[in-house]
DNA sequence: ATGAAAGCGCTAACAG
DNA sequence: CTGTTAGCGCTTTCAT
């Protein structure tokens, strides 16, 4: 593989004039980059971006950290963040941290060694310290879908999530609501949603009664029948429940109707997170959907205006907060 | 930042044996590595990972192109490879091509410029002569999803999956059966389902009729109603068909039952994919379902073997064709 | 088992 | 606008 002494040789010029031609970082006369380019390409010569990031002290790569892969969420925000990424000559590495903190700092590890560009991530702990690390050693970090005090973040507002969901199931005049929550305990997305969903009971002047209050870790088949369970055993049984992701919702719809209960008639559901299929489903479900390819698009976009003016260092963090919306079906009887 | 002569420094040893405790390239005696080991742990040193990959020639990082990640399918295999890169102490890139052929060849590009360990890819065009490029950089190359000739690859036997769905109709009784298949003209993979099913009509003596082969672009809700369309319009209406892939063959159910015909008694259906979900739907789909996640297992195992004895260069590609398997669930009529 | 010298291919800093 | 010098931090020879 040539290297840029090859170009310069052919071409008559410097190496370093090589390389301002191809990084444009420096002017250069229109006609020697002619020459340049012209030379590069007879020769096959490409930019070794290994030796410019060594010598730049930084790669043009991306690093994300998400919970976990097998999650469309958080696919999308992946999505969204390569198209941008894509534009500005970058490339994208996604873990998956599986929920454990010590994998998202291995993973934090590798994207220091590598000198990434930046990163972006959806933290698996509650506390965020780690991450000023890496903000130390000048790699910018933005949180995405969770909120941080000391940094950029761009979130769903889930507090809002949760209130028009509430909101919702009383204005079907529906006013015995359980609530059926997910993921570890203290997941501050899930807490919120929670924490709007019992708002807008108080404001409806439905007070929200703790035992209601469902909880299971994961989102699969099993904690859905375990769900059911519970909300069959509780003692007057509410007519509907705000279930926190959608996968559990149809978890729990399922489970329902195989108990013999009808789903709205019976009980009303309304799920989170509004996953494709969710319409196309036995009883399509009503649910919270949320803005999540801009929430991508827009937490690379700041990453990038600070990749770029790296040397300002303001310390005003940008916090914001993206609306999610209500997708009426037919799980909660409205239609 | 401290470097490998900080830690040389600090233990009295030269830089290079710092960088052999580290990367155990060669032997360090004991007692040395640990003083080595010691010293980095007070400096909080960690190898620059750029840095060894340009002295190196290779970066630890591999490079994946997938048509999309918008689907779970493929997304499936990225998290399969990165389960094994990791243990590996590697990272992935995993791009998509958006079905482009000029996207895939900007992604390999970026992949080469960047000294990529090794790439995997499932090709967004029939040729694959492309690829032989990065081969010849001594950049080892595995096609996944699709077959090569010239390289190694790991597949699913399409053809017999579309058998086997094939099959099962005949198997059921239906003797007038269609086809809806979907992507590009040519793609190889859906090209072989249609083959398998065709050929287990002839096998079960019922010639496939050409006229009932209906053909989409795309899966979008769009395409499936497209489908229906076509598929109303035929001549001695089929009693059964075969869509070949479930996002399709969801929408291709939601509207037929739109036009008021029933699934499975009016029109009985077969799917490809086994996504997620499909067991949830208004009527669960029977459907193929692939070892998704044991073919992109493989072939990062077919990645290292090629990367960690990169010195071999045989030409004796592998070839793994993984088997495809029928779940029965409600569409088909079978339950 | 350890070390010394010489790059990997590029770019920052400074000159002109 | 262009060139010179001197590294980036690590690993490869080749010695010892």
């Amino acid at each position: 593989m040539p290297t840029i002494r090859d170009v310069a040789c052919k071409a008559g010029v410097s190496p370093i004039t090589v390389s301002r031609a191809f990084s444009g970082t420096h002017p250069v006369a229109e006609e020697t980059r002619r020459r340049v380019l012209e030379a590069a390409e007879e020769l096959g010569y490409t930019p070794d971006l290994l030796a410019r990031a060594l010598a730049r002290k930084q790669s043009p790569i991306i690093g994300m950290i998400v919970p976990e892969l097998a999650n469309p969420f958080f696919v999308t925000i992946i999505d969204a963040v390569q198209a941008v990424a894509r534009q500005k000559n970058h490339m994208v590495v996604a873990n998956q941290s599986e929920r454990q903190p010590e994998m998202e700092l291995t993973s934090l590890l590798q994207f220091r060694q590598l000198r990434m560009a930046g990163v972006l991530v959806t933290p698996a702990s509650t506390t965020l310290d780690h991450l000023q690390s890496l903000q130390a050693d000048g790699i910018p970090v933005v949180v995405v879908a969770r909120c941080w005090q000391d940094g950029d973040c761009v979130t769903v507002d889930d507090f809002a999530g949760g209130r028009i969901a509430g909101e919702h199931l009383l204005q079907l005049g529906h006013r015995e609501i359980g609530c059926v929550s997910h993921a570890e305990p203290g997941n501050p997305a899930v807490q919120a949603r929670v924490q709007g969903f019992q708002a807008a009971l108080v404001e409806g002047d439905r007070p929200f009664l703790p035992g209601r209050m469902i909880h299971v870790e994961r989102t699969r088949l099993a904690n859905a029948e375990q769900a059911v369970d519970a909300f069959l055993s509780l003692p007057h049984r509410p007519t509907a429940a705000f279930v926190t992701a959608d996968r559990l919702a149809i978890g729990f719809v399922h489970q329902l109707q195989v108990r013999g209960l009808r789903v709205p008639e019976d009980v009303a559901v309304v799920g989170y997170d509004d996953i494709r299929y969710a319409e196309f489903l036995r009883v399509p479900l009503t649910t919270v959907a949320l803005p999540t390819y801009e929430m991508g698009q827009q937490a690379a976009q700041i990453l990038f205006e600070r990749i770029e003016n790296s040397g300002e260092d303001s310390r005003e963090w940008q916090r914001v907060l993206l609306q999610p919306e209500l997708i009426v079906r037919a799980s909660c009887g409205a239609q």
